[in-house]
DNA sequence: TCGCCCGTGTGACTTATATCACGGAACCGC
DNA sequence: GCGGTTCCGTGATATAAGTCACACGGGCGA
């Protein structure tokens, strides 16, 4: 572990990707915080071989996240892949006038597969990746990731398990966007946001809906009104209470 | 290479999934044919070692298909990979109401990612893959996939270029499907579709178009004509010709 | 406390897409 | 050539979704 303690990223969120789009990472150490080594190996023990949780102390960031803050953006280069030890993150595709759909949220335990195979030929990255609420996660340098696939079978299999589960998330979006209908799609925007972040009363606006879901802002109030007159939910400012 | 010759899958296009969704193949052994071991030296060459070369030579199952035929279904279970070698194939999203969505096509040396995981914890596949036009391909037993990885390091960087490749084109997709509008959206299509074939003659019904795209008929052969009256293409029975 | 901004609710309207209905043209087997 | 089938073109109409305009109310800082 090279660094201890959390690392603030300082640009808060912001939808104009005109302005710098490099993520500046301060890192402060800590005293009289959680150990890392003791957070990560109770996180990993039973899915990784020890010797591999001894590399990933070794050679991991360890990272803290508050929620809203950005940890890709577009146009950025990818040197690490971050593993979610608790929280969770939410990537998105924007495209070029504003919009962003979502493609899948990471939690526990998951991965980007985007990243795993870096931004390759100097490509940077195409998508957005940002908290949903304080997060804690581990960045594993790149090179470590190739490395390890033959060193460690575990290893291996969280990388392919991965990729596997990502593509299952981006079949899942491409369903709901091509054959699901609006309201339905914010059904099932709803549950997955539930599950993602465990609860049942959502921090978020309307228009941060629609713009997930590449819409506008009225249709989504629209829809939710609906639902709550149905009484699957409950709304209020800056709120939404499923039911 | 076990089998030398071509396999054909009897069974022919269908678009109802309820009949029998195994895909079965006859192999017939064939002499006086290309030698599908020069066949495969030549397509590797220069992008695998010979060592892996001579091994796809002894486990991999060489396969020609035809237009229109089926290679994976949904509902069936997926045991091998297949990499191109010439010709293309077309991978598709069915939902439940006969309806499907086009996730990407593969041409030239590319292989599915989706396959590459299999399909592991007895799920069977949720995609289908059927022949664009004649293809010729090589199908490598999954565990081989899994052992070569860290036995050949070209193999290695195929595999991890195949997974990015599969996820730069998922996100086009979504892309499209969110943000295009649908005479946009047949534009680029129509672009995929000429670039996968390698011809400026597409053999294609409207009807088709309109099932991949997850809408209907009327509307595709309105935009197409549209787009012929602009001049960018010309319309014929079972044809469409770009300009 | 006043004004202001942000998030929300809603009516009126436009536009995009889907559906229905039908007719005609091209092709195919006999 | 003839009848049937598949494919294509197109109008009329319905529905979903997007856009515009504006009003309301709560929170918050001056």
């Amino acid at each position: 572990m090279r660094f201890s303690g959390s690392a603030r990223i300082t640009e808060k969120k912001c939808h104009n990707g005109n302005d710098q789009p490099e993520v500046r990472v301060e890192y402060k150490t800590a005293r009289g915080m959680i150990n890392d080594t003791q957070v990560i190996n109770a996180a990993f023990r039973g899915s990784f071989e020890p010797a591999l949780i001894e590399e990933i102390n070794r050679t991991g960031i360890y990272q803290e996240v508050e929620e809203g803050e950005y940890l890709i953006r577009p146009g950025s280069y990818i040197r690490s892949v971050p593993i979610i030890l608790s929280g969770s993150i939410k990537i998105m595709r924007p495209d070029a006038s504003g919009n962003e759909a979502l493609l899948y949220y990471l939690s526990g335990l998951d991965s980007c597969a985007i990243s795993m195979t870096g931004t390759p030929d100097n490509k940077p990255s195409e998508i957005t990746a940002v908290a949903e609420e304080k997060t804690r996660l581990i960045f594993i340098p790149i090179e470590k990731v190739d490395e390890w696939i033959c060193r460690f079978p575990t290893w291996k299999q969280f990388v392919f398990r991965t990729y596997q589960r990502r593509f299952d998330d981006m079949i899942a979006t491409i369903d709901s966007i091509a054959f699901q209908k609006l309201d339905e799609r914010l059904l099932t925007y709803l549950k997955k946001k539930t599950r993602s972040c465990q609860c049942t009363v959502l921090q978020i606006t309307h228009e941060e809906i629609a713009r997930e879901m590449a819409t506008s802002r009225e249709v989504i109030s629209r829809l939710l009104k609906q639902l709550e007159r149905v009484g699957y939910l409950r709304l209020s400012r800056n709120k939404i209470e499923i039911l």
